[in-house]
DNA sequence: AAAAATAAATGATATTTATCATTTTCATAA
DNA sequence: TTATGAAAATGATAAATATCATTTATTTTT
């Protein structure tokens, strides 16, 4: 099994403060796992007992509405780190962690994550960096979704998830997703996404190829997100 | 000046876990504002160069969307802190403070923060526990925007106000804010949230006593929180 | 390769919500 | 105290969005 001293990874998330020795430990107390496109690396409700690290895949960050309508409130690829936030506020998990492709995960026990926060302060420090970062993101969410119309929060959402997945070798956002995963994503109904999407490529600002979407006139679609 | 050691205020929040001497510095440098109604205590964008701990009064944080529309994320009152999540992810205050009633608020500089959280692990653990919970909190929230519909997202809100600023002695949820106010925490115009208040008045769910909301039939409110 | 299942697309319509216009109520200061 | 302005309420209408029904396309299974 590979170790956490030579993972690539770590360098781009909060392990990245991790002093040789603490790599060592957690590279004894890891367990790798292999989660398969569809299947559930964490549950809603459920304890948590350790931080999850990606090492590559894709996944959707889910929550269970009253209603039983899913909403994506999140998306993570390689480097993220998932847990953390359970971890530290010993609460149960606030989301799903869904594999939107097959995934490999790094498992690290809970106590050796606490006592690494305890003993270095830069870890700990960039652990609370990026739950910050996080919180100020949903903030920001929160405001979008409550003020911001669908065709905005769609055209918002199509440059969001370039940003976060990149292009293909084609320009196409490197991610598929179902038409009901994206509108879970910006909270609307399927045939509404479906819609906005088929207009948008009427409009030549994107294009449908295969599963996956190309943005053909970014500014476009930015001016879009912000009403214009 | 009143002291930090002996603020009673403190035992609420996470500076219940600070040593005397640590308090001793804090009150040492700390200043006292007096925030008056409608004023900004933080605001958007802005650098913060210390943590605000509310002794008295009630705030509510906003974030102004692109279209230039107000939109509640958070209502606040004493024993709350503000800043912390700028203060560690060393970013601009991401969302406005401001005053619904005066207010009372201590300012610690940023500095003897920073110095506690790696001084104190108990203090930092504390930090890093509100703001977990505040993500949990803003996750639901954004969920909650994209799922419900305007007239759940009211109740439920009639039902968050109760549970934060409590009642008065004539029953009623104690705080005053405007129709529009209302309308900009459930994100909606604000028409729309005045015919649902009458609606729900005319139901006799609820009253409305001089500025302030009277809950008749809690049971009733949260049938319609989750869409019965 | 055909059949079955699932996803995407489209149309028709209903419902929700926003906008604009106007009136009424309430608070505040000249 | 009345004049002034703001907030609240209400009506009429328009726009946005959801729902339901149906068709077409795409995958998956047999």
């Amino acid at each position: 099994m590979s170790k956490c001293e030579q993972c690539i990874i770590k360098r781009f998330n909060a392990l990245k403060s991790l002093t040789h020795d603490e790599l060592v430990k957690f590279s004894d107390h890891k367990t790798t796992l292999h989660i398969k496109k569809g299947e559930n690396l964490m549950t809603e409700g459920n304890a948590i007992n350790g931080l999850y690290c990606i090492r590559d895949g894709k996944g959707k960050l889910t929550k269970l509405s009253t209603n039983g309508k899913e909403q994506i409130i999140k998306f993570v690829k390689g480097g993220d780190i998932l847990g953390q936030r359970s971890i530290l506020s010993d609460e149960p998990v606030g989301l799903n962690a869904t594999a939107l492709e097959d995934m490999h995960v790094c498992f690290i026990p809970k106590q050796d994550i606490i006592d690494t926060i305890k003993d270095n302060g830069q870890f700990s420090l960039n652990i609370m960096k990026i739950i910050s970062h996080q919180l100020n993101q949903a903030n920001t969410l929160v405001s979008q979704m409550a003020q911001k119309p669908v065709k905005e929060r769609l055209a918002e959402t199509l440059i969001t998830l370039e940003m976060i997945f990149g292009i293909d070798n084609e320009g196409c956002i490197d991610v598929v997703l179902t038409r009901e995963e994206i509108a879970n994503t910006i909270g609307t109904a399927t045939e509404s996404a479906i819609r906005l999407l088929s207009n948008l490529k009427k409009d030549g600002v994107i294009d449908l190829i295969n599963k996956k979407i190309l943005i053909l006139d970014k500014s476009a679609l930015k001016n879009m997100s912000e009403g214009y």
